[in-house]
DNA sequence: AAAATAATTGCGGCTTTTTGCAATATTTAA
DNA sequence: TTAAATATTGCAAAAAGCCGCAATTATTTT
């Protein structure tokens, strides 16, 4: 069998089944694992598959996008992401919210912290997932199609099932006499059984939000740790 | 023998079979190697061979080449999203997986089309949420970052607790005798509870990836309604 | 038809490619 | 944590390709 034959039919199974392993196709084409890795190393350097461990992958969703649309004081949520980062540890286990300066965080994180994220919002865990020593936990409920969230009974549940070591909170508005609140009832339940659930809270804000005040009270500065 | 009849020699053998050993002509014209690679290197010249280490393949052998495109068989997977929505009613409870088929359809359903998605895939998830009318429910759980999608107990017995209408399946490997096949332990797993907890199974696939075989049994293609 | 010219072919020596193997790391799973 | 599976590296053998040359064969010219 040519090497062309060969990495043509290997580049037909990864199309077709989205995974491949290499003592798999090192036996069908009686051909010693060692060319099947160099084969797949010429692919992966083409971009035609993801090589891994043991075989290789479809490189059709490798990394999802989100279409993320232009954020406001993008910047400053920059900065404040990498500040944040400084307090993580590997093996962390880690609860975070929802809103622009957590994804913010997300893209953020270095490529060789290994640690748990737990998360409801949607937009967060496809960031999570972009980074390959990071494990993903998401909490299922319904989404809000608002803030982009799982909110529910389920997702209380378990929260409250969760010890977590740090949690991040993307807070909407903050002020020393009212304490963090927001706008939105089940978010606001969220976040409280975030604050239960954690540790420490770290809360992520510009400064703008900083006395500005919402209908709805989430907690007391007291409760937040950084 | 004629350099001419040679070549024109060379040509059918390599339309007939899509490709050619050198030693296996030099030794059916019995001429030299050397020749054979020259007659070889013209013919690619010109196009109408590819000549490969050890040989030649077809030209078209070059062209199925899986281009730059994202998706494999993109356009094929969108008419499959398209039949797979008449199927679809308002008020309806899905269920679906995870694949790049199953995405096309969430690119693909209509706007006024009202009902409720369920799913742990991530990138399907994100799909759905861009619908107005569609309420999305979020199964959670570990992500794998193979698939992309919420693997475990939790997502298993949220499946479990669920009746649904509808399940669209993005499948692997069919054929009539092994039935629906996959080669990952965790996603056979919930695509077994989803099928259990859906009243009618719809199976989404290409047509390559009928009659191939992967190591790990879903089920039989008795229980697959479309 | 003979001579001159051009093209084709095979061969020896050499380089490059491809492949498998063994010893050693590294990663994953139990 | 250890044990198994997978990767990496360096190496060597076999296969294939390349170059120039000389011999042969085809084509054109005289």
């Amino acid at each position: 069998m040519l090497k062309r034959e060969r990495q043509a039919y290997i580049l037909h199974q990864v199309n077709l089944h989205n995974k491949v392993l290499s003592n798999t196709l090192s036996s069908e084409m009686d051909v010693s694992e060692d060319t099947i890795r160099r084969d797949l190393h010429e692919l992966s350097d083409t971009g035609k598959l993801i090589k891994v461990h043991g075989g290789a992958l479809s490189p059709s969703f490798d990394k999802i996008s989100y279409p993320l649309n232009r954020v406001y004081a993008q910047t400053n949520k920059r900065i404040i992401a990498e500040k944040a980062i400084t307090l993580l540890r590997n093996g962390m286990f880690v609860l975070t919210g929802g809103g622009t300066t957590i994804i913010e965080l997300g893209r953020a994180l270095p490529a060789d912290l290994s640690a748990t994220f737990i998360s409801g919002s949607i937009p967060a865990i496809v960031e999570y997932m972009n980074h390959p020593n990071i494990d993903v936990i998401v909490l299922g409920d319904k989404v809000s199609k608002v803030s982009k969230i799982t909110i529910g009974a389920d997702a209380l549940a378990r929260i409250k099932s969760i010890k977590a070591d740090l949690c991040f909170l993307g807070i909407n508005a903050i002020d020393l006499e009212n304490g963090i609140t927001d706008n939105d009832w089940d978010v606001v339940q969220l976040k409280q059984e975030m604050i239960k659930s954690s540790q420490k809270i770290v809360c992520l804000t510009i400064s703008e939000k900083i006395n500005s005040l919402q209908p709805i009270h989430v907690c007391g500065v007291n409760k937040i740790d950084v």
